[in-house]
RNA sequence: GCCGCUUUCGUCUAGUGGCCUAGGACGUCACGUUCUCAACGUGAAGAUCACCGGUUCGAAUCCGGUAAGCGGUACCA
């Protein structure tokens, strides 16, 4: 039986690098109909952040990584220390100032093999140092609680970030010094932002929760975050989370550290947005995103069109406001006289077609067009506040002539 | 400094000795469509596979070295 966990500590809210750590153990654990287990690792009392266990659950909730089985280790610290004592007493832990300290051997060297690149990884025991079990708080440290809970909930493989290479050996020694099994181990290449250094907040990474609430969907999310290291093994970059549960692999992920690209995110956000049926973009739009309060007052069919003509023309749900907010709100947008001029032409216009139908109304604004020797994007300026934006005559029908007729009425 | 990991288009990547005059995707550019912008379609530019040497009839792929980047060197994780 498969057993992995993801092991956050919370000393701050995880980022994508952290996040897409738990996708992939998730995506193992489900490919092997195994176990996927969280353990908040908060041994560190000077770095906790008290928010960021809250907003551990909310990332996991919100992209639907269900854990099977959940511990803390600050309240398991009795169990620490029975294991540190049973160390000493055979002689390969010492006490000294307070803390307990493991014996590393001199001699030989300790090696495994990585699952990620099937590699081995061998260090000289001669360059390891003794380091501490247990603090003077009385607190473990990460290197023991992580070995002693991964026996004990029985971890088969460890999958985290390549951060840990370097403390891999002091872990194996702990388990050589138990008689533990050792579990296997699948170091990631950690993500990179575009300055190619390690993502962390101060260099300006965000957590999940601010794509959320920057309008970026879960399955849009997940699919780039999973195509960080990883590929499916095919051309194919579209998937979705079933499709990534049955081809995931330990084997097809990469060595080498990716770079966090945006733009990709983007456009692959806008895919999915394409992709949702028009009434679940419209539930989005005001219940998973936060729109609630602006879109509370607008008739549900009406709204439900506007989204259709939205849908293709937004790279995150933000964007729908952007497109929108002329309709939503009654903007006094600055026009310069000649501008103002061309308002009246198109109220005057406008006003004086018959039939309210998206033909008409084109035809209705492209005389002015051709009059006054303009483009369309000063029609668009004129009563939407921006050049560019959703198909007017469309729009324009959608939301009525009264509508249309008072928006223009603004520059009278 | 020492220890370890990494190195294919700007970015994500395919590639495990001949299919590679290196494939796909994002981005960029051009064209088409068109009431704007998107979406969509077509096409283009873009990588002497970090560098040097070796093995081989043949190397991005195997071997050795060098360089650079990153990680560790904490009573942080």
């Amino acid at each position: 039986m498969v057993r992995v966990r993801f092991a956050p500590s919370p000393t701050g809210i995880p980022h994508i690098g952290n996040t897409r750590s738990a996708l992939f153990n998730y995506l193992f654990a489900k490919h092997n109909n195994g176990k996927f287990i969280l353990r908040i690792e908060d041994t560190d009392r000077a770095r906790f952040v008290p928010e960021s266990e809250p907003a551990i659950y909310d990332i996991l909730n919100w992209l639907e990584l269900k854990w099977d089985e959940k511990y803390v280790q600050s309240e398991r610290l009795e169990i620490y220390k029975k294991f540190a004592d049973q160390l000493i007493e055979e002689g390969t832990a010492y006490k000294e100032d307070g803390a307990v300290k493991f014996k590393m051997p001199e001699l030989g060297k300790t090696d495994w093999t990585d699952a990620v690149g099937n590699k081995k990884i061998e260090f000289k025991n001669e360059f390891q140092e003794d380091f501490v079990l247990i603090k003077s708080d009385g607190y473990p440290t990460y290197n023991f609680a992580n070995v002693i809970d991964d026996h004990l909930m029985e971890i088969t493989h460890v999958i985290r970030g390549d951060e840990f290479i370097s403390s891999t050996p002091k872990h194996i020694q702990l388990y050589k010094a138990f008689g533990w099994d050792i579990p296997v181990f699948a170091h990631l290449p950690v993500i990179v932002g575009s300055d190619h250094q390690k993502l962390s907040k101060r260099h300006g990474a965000k957590s999940v929760l601010d794509y959320k609430k920057d309008g970026y969907l879960k399955e849009a999310l997940i699919n780039f975050m999973v195509l960080l290291g990883w590929n499916p093994g095919e051309d194919r970059e579209i998937l979705n989370i079933s499709e990534m549960i049955k081809l995931f692999d330990l084997k097809d992920i990469n060595t080498a550290s990716p770079v966090f690209d945006n733009k990709k995110l983007e456009w692959m956000n806008g895919i999915y947005i394409r992709q949702l049926p028009v009434d679940e973009l419209k539930s989005r739009l005001s219940h998973d995103f936060g729109g609630q309060a602006k879109l509370k007052n607008i008739d549900d069919v009406l709204l439900e069109k506007i989204v259709s003509l939205a849908q293709t023309r937004m790279t995150t749900l933000n964007d729908f406001y952007l497109l929108s907010g002329f309709i939503f709100e009654n903007p006094k947008i600055a026009l310069n006289s000649k501008e103002k001029e061309i308002a009246k032409e198109l109220l005057q216009n406008l006003s004086s077609v018959s039939k309210w139908k998206q033909e008409e109304i084109l035809k209705s604004t492209k005389e002015i067009l051709f009059k006054n020797k303009i483009k369309m994007s000063a029609i668009y300026k004129i009563i939407t506040g921006r050049e560019t934006g959703l198909p007017l005559p469309q729009i324009l029908e959608i939301i009525g002539k009264e509508k249309t007729v008072k928006l223009l009425e603004n520059y009278k």
